[in-house]
RNA sequence: GCCGCCGUAGCUCAGUGGUAGAGCGCAUCCUUGGUAAGGCUGAGGUCGGCAGUUCAAUCCUGCCCGGCGGCACCA
């Protein structure tokens, strides 16, 4: 008996099918077209266990889609741009762009050996000119469209990576990558409009129903789309220059505008900067709000603070009501319109703002079922639905209702509009950085920013770029920046900061459809493949990428480069791999593979393989280098095999949740590929002539097959892929009972039906086994090009149904009875059991239950 | 605070309105020409807690407890 050599057969079978060009993607007019893809890697420099799970799951779908029939796009590429080719190129002197297609190259063949159903043939990276050369041409198409701008702003500037962040790149305050608090500048930025589709990007998150509800929400809440009002309070006495056509709020509260106390505005609010220049009291207290940290925490817990303007403006529904104006750290400047009318029996915060200045809280909502004689607030501002009272005109009504009666007064009277703010902000989109796609624009001293035409593009990143040092290498460069200006001929500067990588990224997978497109995306490919059916990636890109790409997708179709509106149909958030850490008594972090496991009766301690030394095994956390817990993937290739590896990673968890690596694991999924082998290799290749009438035997290993198919195919189509692999467990463990040693031809022609699906199932997961275990019952051709195995309801399940019989719920016995058998038939079947019949002693029936194929149950007292 | 997910064997996880399952680990035994291995058998579970619905609840409903994630001075 041949023992199972995955580092022979691998390969072998890697080959075989590049020799047969297997993967390739062939649009073909009639069949269905099934695109499935993965989020595409960044080029560090080495595969990682989180890529080797993403792309193995992206990999049990294209194959069974292809084995189901479809015409399916499987592509790969590399998100090749960013900032850790600058900061290598910084430490190590190497030139990033070499760097990065060095390590595009080791990856490529890392991820070549996963043995992953690619289409090879469309590999592109973003770093390519090819690529981002075409980038450039659909910016010049967004700007034309008004879609990108410049201006002036206010950018979060992360001193670290010394460039300008986007907002959905600033976590608690700190640069995403970097990790450095933030700081604020004020800069010359390019912008997307991404605002101007924030309405239908939050609408149509309704329509991608093959989406994790969570990162529907998380972008809901991230656009943050509210609807409201905005009007301007006149001042009363007193009116600050500038400010003479009145102090502009917004509020989502007009319902409550008779509970107003008073008026607050930001800290670096117009009007606050205006009183801080003349006077140094209220420009230190400006300076105590600017203080504040910016964690969550820090949030949270700070305290309110105000300061009394001494102006005061007219209530619009009362211009006998004056209101107080305070500078109150708690409002937002780039929120609505940096001021608010507070009413604090109704809003928390305007509450512990009025108590601790003492001023009116009046409550306007009735809540259902409370006496307005006797309602009061305390400490706790009530928010919740009710009838407005105390309230002029609004008096009676229902939240709704009243605000809908306020807007319209306040436009009426011409004060103010019903308005949609959004929390979203256009996304800043220039990078401060030389490795990156130029932006295609030039700086010329007469004719201002001008685009450049098509016609010139591709800009190409010079080759000669320094990144020896700090700073933007494109913009020190000596001559590539010097240029004339297409439009007057005279001389110019090109821009040289570049894009972000999220622009990169935010239509790849539009560009993989067709790779050799002079256009940027061949339209007729395009219409033909996407949208990408089945997309599979982290859930860290909830905001980030996929709202981009949203953006993006929803952009260029309005430009005429796309026909969908949305680029992911199914998405698929997979959970990281994680790993025991372990770290020895001095603290210091030790790697898995320096670790050894005892087992001392129930207990697992670890030691050092090396000294013995004793080390403390800990909390169980994502793999990451700081906490050293990681296993290489390589490592585990050459010892156990890709299949393995493969099989253990898709067979631990549910593909949403984290999966814990370990070396049990591994070893497990290791022992089942040589017991899958073992089974195919007793199986004789002499086989009885068909037609041999298959025995009760027989008959039990055929429903077993078929049980198994019908199950693993419900398993794969609900990405439920570790539950698909329990039910092959279950398969193998079954196949035992019918030996191939021994057996009778109608169970041997059993065992080869039950193989010949074996063979089929395991070919998405582990796809090398398969092909040898295919080969090895003389299948036809590759199994990676077999259809998907079908399976018989009628032998999916027992032509005999073990019915267990519960007397008063609790379990008394079993009967047999032919599948389907009418409950009165049942009933009787059970009443003349003498078992039961035992049971039921000295008890009166009061009922008996059948439920069909399942169960009885006899009431009885 | 709001929203979401999770709680089943020692560990990692399947599963189902009716009989509780896999891998790893553990124990017993077998094999010693698959051997830095393989196989047989087995023990181990109030299915987080309480209540409700039901003939029957691990599963449905409600409340509670515990863990994880996201959002949040957004007016």
């Amino acid at each position: 008996m041949a023992r199972y050599n995955p580092k022979e057969v691998e390969p072998k079978w890697r080959a075989a099918w590049a020799e047969a060009d297997a993967f390739r993607a062939k649009a073909e007019p009639g069949k269905p077209k099934y695109y499935v893809l993965e989020m595409f890697p960044y080029p560090s420099g080495r595969l990682h266990m989180g890529h080797v799970r993403n792309y193995s799951l992206g990999d049990v779908i294209a194959r069974y889609k292809r084995a189901r029939g479809f015409a399916v796009l499987h592509p790969m590429g590399w998100d090749a741009f960013g900032l850790p080719a600058e900061n290598a190129a910084m430490e190590r002197g190497v030139d990033p762009k070499a760097w990065t297609y060095d390590n595009i190259a080791r990856m490529r063949s890392e991820l070549k050996e996963l043995g992953l159903a690619i289409d090879w043939s469309r590999e592109f990276a973003t770093c390519d000119v090819d690529y981002y050369g075409r980038q450039q041409s659909w910016f010049l198409d967004l700007f034309k469209a008004g879609l990108v701008y410049r201006k002036e702003s206010v950018v979060n500037w992360d001193p670290v990576d010394q460039t300008v962040l986007a907002n959905e790149q600033v976590v608690d305050g700190r640069g995403w990558r970097s990790g450095a608090p933030v700081e604020k500048r004020k800069l010359n930025q390019w912008f997307l409009r991404i605002t101007a589709y924030a309405d239908e990007l939050v609408d149509s998150l309704k329509t991608l129903d093959r989406w994790p509800d969570k990162v529907r929400i998380m972008q809901e809440n991230w656009i943050g789309r509210s609807q409201g009002l905005k009007f301007s309070f006149d001042f009363a006495g007193q009116t600050p220059a500038g400010f003479e056509r009145g102090l502009e709020v917004y509020t989502t509260r007009p319902d409550t505008l008779f509970g107003a106390s008073f008026v607050g505005i930001a800290p670096d609010h117009p009007l606050a900067e205006q009183l801080a220049a003349a006077d140094p009291n209220v420009a230190a207290f400006v300076a105590e709000c600017r203080r504040g940290g910016v964690s969550e925490a820090e949030i949270e817990t700070a305290e309110k603070i105000g300061w009394h303007t001494g102006f005061k403006v007219k209530h619009p529904f009362d211009p006998n009501w004056e209101l107080p104006v305070y500078i109150a750290n708690f409002i937002l400047m780039d929120y609505g319109t940096g001021a608010i009318f507070a009413c604090p029996a109704h809003d928390q915060r305007d509450l512990d703002f009025a108590r601790k200045y003492g001023l009116p809280v009046r409550p306007v909502v009735l809540p259902p079922g409370a006496d307005p004689a006797t309602f009061e607030i305390g400490e706790e501002a009530y928010t919740g639905p009710g009838t407005i009272f105390n309230s002029s005109f609004l008096d009676g009504k229902d939240v709704e209702a009243a605000k809908a009666e306020a807007i319209a007064r306040i436009e009426a009277e011409g004060r103010g509009q019903g308005t949609t703010i959004y929390r979203l902000r256009d996304w800043g989109v220039a990078r401060q950085r030389g490795w990156g796609c130029p932006i295609p624009v030039v700086h010329c001293a007469k004719c201002g920013v001008v685009a450049l035409p098509k016609s010139v593009l591709p800009v190409a990143l010079p080759d000669d770029l320094e990144f020896g040092k700090p700073g933007n290498a494109l913009a020190r460069h000596p001559t590539w920046k010097h240029t004339t200006c297409p439009t007057c001929g005279g001389p110019a500067e090109r821009e040289t900061d570049t894009l972000d990588t999220f622009v990169d990224s935010s239509w790849y997978f539009a560009r993989f459809t067709d790779t050799e497109a002079e256009e940027p995306i061949s339209k007729a490919a395009a219409d033909y493949w996407l949208p990408v059916d089945q997309y599979i990636g982290g859930i860290e890109h909830a905001v980030l990428h996929l709202l981009y790409a949203r953006f993006v997708t929803k952009a260029l179709a309005d430009q005429g480069l796309l026909s969908v509106r949305e680029p992911f149909a199914g998405l698929f958030t997979q959970g990281m791999v994680t790993h025991e850490t372990y770290r020895k008594q001095n603290g210091e972090w030790v790697e898995p593979r320096e670790v050894e496991i005892v087992a001392e009766g129930k207990t697992r301690r670890a030691r050092l393989v090396e000294t013995g030394e004793p080390v403390v095994i800990g909390d169980v956390e994502k793999m990451s280098k700081s906490k050293r817990n990681t296993v290489a993937p390589e490592e585990i290739f050459e010892v156990y095999g890709v299949d393995a590896a493969r099989l253990f990673v898709l067979s631990d968890s549910p593909p949403e949740r984290d999966a814990q690596w370990s070396t049990g694991g591994v070893e497990g999924a290791w022992r089942f590929v040589n017991r899958v082998w073992a089974e195919f290799d007793s199986q004789p290749s002499e086989l009885p002539a068909a037609g041999t009438p298959p025995g009760d035997k027989a008959e039990a290993l055929r429903v077993l097959t078929h049980r198994t198919v019908k199950a693993v195919t419900e398993a794969v189509e609900s990405f439920r892929f570790n539950s698909g692999i329990a039910r092959l467990y279950e398969f193998l463990n079954g196949l035992k009972d019918f030996p191939a040693a021994g057996a009778s031809p109608d169970v041997l022609a059993a065992r080869q039906e039950a193989l010949a699906a074996f063979a089929r199932l395991i070919a998405p997961f582990t796809p090398h086994l398969a092909e040898e275990c295919w080969s090895q019952i003389g299948g036809e051709g590759l199994v990676a090009e077999a259809p998907w195995p079908d399976f018989d309801p009628a032998l999916s399940q027992d032509a005999v149904k073990v019915l267990p019989v519960q007397v008063n719920g609790k379990r008394r016995g079993e009967i047999r009875a032919p599948a389907g058998a009418e409950p009165a038939e049942v009933e009787k079947m059970v009443l003349d059991d003498p078992e039961i019949a035992r049971r039921l002693e000295g008890l009166t029936i009061r009922k008996v239950i059948v439920v069909k194929d399942r169960i009885v149950n006899i009431v009885a007292a």
